[in-house]
DNA sequence: CAGGTAGTTTGCGATAGCGCAAAACGGGCC
DNA sequence: GGCCCGTTTTGCGCTATCGCAAACTACCTG
C-alpha cells in the first residue's frame, strides 16, 4: 500500500489534536486513488464501503429525487472530507459523489471507523466539528432559499465558491474548476435559463465575465452589494 | 444542586454505550429547568453559555434574518439535544429557541463540554451521528425546496411533525403542540396566506381538521399521496 | 359577559420565475 | 478546416405564489 506523507495533511482541521504516530497509523489504513474529471467516485444509494478525504482537484456531491431532479449538496474542496455516511449511522450514501475536475483522494474502508475514533477520539471531535459546520450552512441555505429571490441566492452561491475555491487573478476571481449554469442553479433552487439571464445582465454590468463552465467575478464588492440588498431591490 | 433521575434518561441516544456510572457523573454537571409555554431559552446571537437536553415539551429553534424574517430550524421533542453551539465551534447561538409548551429541560454549561467528551467519547460520537443526522434531514429539505411546490412541502412538514409529535386519536394524529400557520409558513419556505388556503382546501376534502394552532390530521394516508405526487399534480 | 387581541380566512391584483422551444455559440475532434 | 455536440442564450406565454387589505373568529382578560 502506497505510504501517503503525513506532513501534506497534518494541518489539516480533522487531524488537529493528533500526534504525528497516531497520524501515522491512521493513514496507513488509507490507500490513495485518482479519480479523473467527470467520473464517480460513488453513486447515491450504493453501499458505503469507504469514507473519503480530497486531497487534489474538485468534487460535486449532488442528491437525486425519485423523479430525476438533482440538486447539488456542495462542492468539496482540498483538505475535506466526503462520503461520511457512517457519521449518521447510514449504511448507503445519501448522495453522489464526482469529480468534477481530475482529482486525489485517500480512501479509508468504513469499517475502519469505528476502531478510528475509539483509538483517536480527537477524530471524532474533530468531524463533529465539521459536521456541525455544515449543519450550519445548511440552514443558512434553508434561510436564504426562504427569505431571498434567486438573484440574490446566485450572487451569494458563487461569492461562496469564490471564497472557497476562488483563484485571485488581477482582473478578478475566478471559480477554479468548471461549473455550469446548470449546477448554479441546482446550488440555488432556480432553473439554468434564469441563472443564465442573470449572468447575461451581470455581464453586461462588467460585474463578471463568464463562459463556457467558467466564471470569473469581476466585480466581487458590487456583487456583495447584490447578496445583501433588501427585497425591495432599491429600485427606487 | 437537584438530582437527575438517570432512569429517565439512560435510553436516550445521546447516552448509548455510556456506563451507568458514567451517566451519574455526566449527569451530576447538569442543572434542571422549566421554560413555561412562550418563553426564551436562549436568543440567536447570544453567549452559548449552556447546551440542552428537552426532558418533557415541545421547543421550536427559528433563525432570524438581518431584515427579520424567521425560519424555524426545526422542533425540538422530548429526548433529543440542542443548543449544541459548541459542536460547531461557535461561541454564540446561532438560533433562537423558545418553548412551544411548558418545557424541562436539563442544562449543561458550554464549558462542561470539552470535559465530557474527553472523559467519554461516546457523547461525541452519539453527538456526531445526531449532527449528521439533522444534516441529512437538512439536505432532504433543501432537496423539497427546490423541487417541490409549496402544497407538497406542506404536506412533507405536517406527515413530519405526526411522526415525530403526533398524539394518536381514533380519528387521526394530532400535532401535540400549538403550531400556528405562521410557523409552518416558516418550515416549508411560504406565507401564512397560502399555508392557510392550502390548509382550508384540505379541511373542506376532509383530510384535515384544524383550529387555532391545532392541526390533526385525518386522513394522513392522502396526505401522503399529496406529499409524494410529482409535479404535474395527476391532474388528467 | 363585553372587549380586545392574536390568529385565521379570503379576495384580488401583481409578478417573479418557470417551462417550452428554438436559435446561437464555442470547442474539441477527426 | 469543417462538423458535431453540449452549453448557453433568448423570446414568450403562463401560473403558482406572493403581497396587501379587510373581514372574521376564537380565545383570554378584566
Amino acid at each position: 500500500m502506497a505510504k501517503v506523507d503525513t506532513s501534506l495533511v497534518a494541518h489539516l482541521p480533522l487531524f488537529a489534536g493528533v500526534t504525528p504516530e497516531a497520524l501515522d497509523e491512521i493513514l496507513r489504513e488509507a490507500r490513495s486513488a485518482r479519480y479523473p474529471k467527470n467520473s464517480a467516485i460513488f453513486e447515491q444509494g450504493a453501499d458505503a464501503q469507504s469514507f473519503f478525504l480530497l486531497l487534489h482537484g474538485h468534487v460535486r456531491a449532488a442528491k437525486t429525487t425519485p423523479t430525476g431532479e438533482q440538486i447539488v449538496v456542495r462542492y468539496v474542496a482540498p483538505g475535506e472530507t466526503f462520503g461520511l455516511a457512517m457519521a449518521i449511522g447510514a449504511t448507503r450514501y445519501p448522495a453522489t459523489a464526482m469529480a468534477v475536475d481530475d482529482s486525489v483522494v485517500l480512501i479509508w474502508p468504513t469499517s475502519a471507523w469505528p476502531r478510528l475514533i475509539d483509538r483517536f477520539p480527537a477524530l471524532a471531535a474533530n468531524t463533529l466539528q465539521t459536521v456541525g459546520t455544515r449543519l450550519q450552512e445548511s440552514h443558512t441555505r434553508i434561510l436564504e432559499m426562504s427569505t431571498q429571490q434567486v438573484e440574490q441566492r446566485v450572487a451569494h452561491a458563487l461569492l461562496r465558491l469564490a471564497k472557497q475555491s476562488g483563484k485571485k487573478l488581477d482582473h478578478g476571481i475566478e471559480i477554479d474548476f468548471p461549473i455550469s449554469r446548470q449546477d448554479i442553479a441546482q446550488m440555488t433552487g432556480t432553473t439554468l435559463h434564469t441563472v443564465s439571464r442573470i449572468l447575461s445582465g451581470w455581464e453586461s454590468q462588467g460585474l463578471v465575465e463568464s463562459g463556457r463552465q467558467r466564471i470569473i467575478l469581476r466585480e466581487p464588492h458590487k456583487i456583495v452589494v447584490l447578496a445583501e440588498r433588501s427585497a425591495d431591490g432599491g429600485a427606487t
